[in-house]
DNA sequence: TTTGTTTGCTAACGACTGTTAGGTTAGTTA
DNA sequence: TAACTAACCTAACAGTCGTTAGCAAACAAA
């Protein structure tokens, strides 16, 4: 136990998670990730109990960052619809921007997870989706939005969050980023 | 040749794009395929080349539909840059409506051909999204449109659309799911 | 010094991969 | 009837997959 192992195991994910956002989990063999360790393939089993473990954590590490920072937001009381949906557009871009490899795969390769993972993510999925939309929903009560279909909303902005890891560049820093995503779809294009 | 073998050829094509779809396109087999169709997998080989050549189809055919359509409407000089916006958001939306499985192969799996159509691929995806930050640009320079980024713009209203395949589940008809994009960008949630 | 643990190795397993060779059947055309 | 062709088959190939067994080296704790 102790500090080597854990730094190893951490080395093995973080490499992971690069040839999974690369290469895609399926493509991505267990002598690949080995090779790129500079380890052997066998090796890899001293650490992790197979591949798919490497999948999962990846997986959940997020999920949980994603669903602890909204839930956070949702038991603040004061705050008005717009100052609600312009901090969970910016609380998500911002675990976006600076974790890209990891909401990469997050994102495109949670779907390779065994049961009961798998629907144990899609559950964890399904409630930060229904409290997103809860955030919508308030803003339409209080007549701040003017929106026709919540749930398309919804995923129509959690989408384009999503998409972020396939185009960025690093050009825009995480906090710009934020911020330009709050800008469009609160206000659109139109001047 | 003939009614048969053309037949047959895209009922392959159109069974292997549900499965690429849902199972992902390295995770499906070509026995699995087979199996779908109902035949043996060698007998594949007697209407395809090999496994990539569907991906390919799948993946140009596409890229075809979303290119011939905004090349016509960059044409049209006509328009002020907030209805041709509309109109390739609207176009865009359509395309991917009425081809759901296709669009979630093109926009999932393309990554997995190999070269040279790899490369011809992204210069496709680069002329499309060139042409559509052209349209934005437009809008900005005429006065229209209020974007600091119109790179960012553009690839934050792309993937947005390009999500439906990952959440669309018919209860809204192509047209309603276009106009309501076209609405959310250009005006906002801001009543 | 001995014991235990961590970390890695070689070798191999059974299963699965995309693909090919070669042959059979059924239907069409000459 | 004979030749041709499209569609499909069985069998097998060489390669890769995730994983396990068993062992060795390094190092810390007793």
């Amino acid at each position: 136990m102790g500090s080597i192992l854990k730094t190893r195991k951490n080395q093995i994910e973080e490499v992971a998670t690069e040839l999974f956002k690369e290469r895609g989990y399926t493509a991505t063999s267990v002598r690949d990730l080995a090779a790129a360790v500079g380890i052997e393939a066998a090796s890899i089993y001293s650490h992790m109990s197979g591949k798919e473990e490497i999948l999962q954590r990846i997986c959940f590490k997020m999920a949980h960052k994603f669903l602890d920072s909204l839930n956070v937001l949702m038991v603040n009381q004061s705050l008005d619809p717009e100052t609600k949906l312009k901090s969970a557009i910016r609380d998500h871009v911002l675990i976006i921007a600076n974790n890209l490899p990891s909401s990469a795969v997050f994102w495109n390769e949670w779907r390779y997870m065994s049961e009961p993972f798998f629907t144990d993510f899609v559950n964890m999925q399904r409630d930060y989706e229904q409290k997103f939309r809860q955030i919508i929903k308030d803003g339409v009560e209080q007549g701040v939005f003017h929106i026709e279909n919540i749930t398309f909303t919804a995923m129509a902005i959690l989408s384009s969050l999503n998409g972020v890891p396939k185009w960025h560049d690093y050009t825009l820093a995480p906090e710009e980023l934020a911020e330009a995503f709050a800008e469009l779809f609160i206000n659109g294009l139109r001047k």
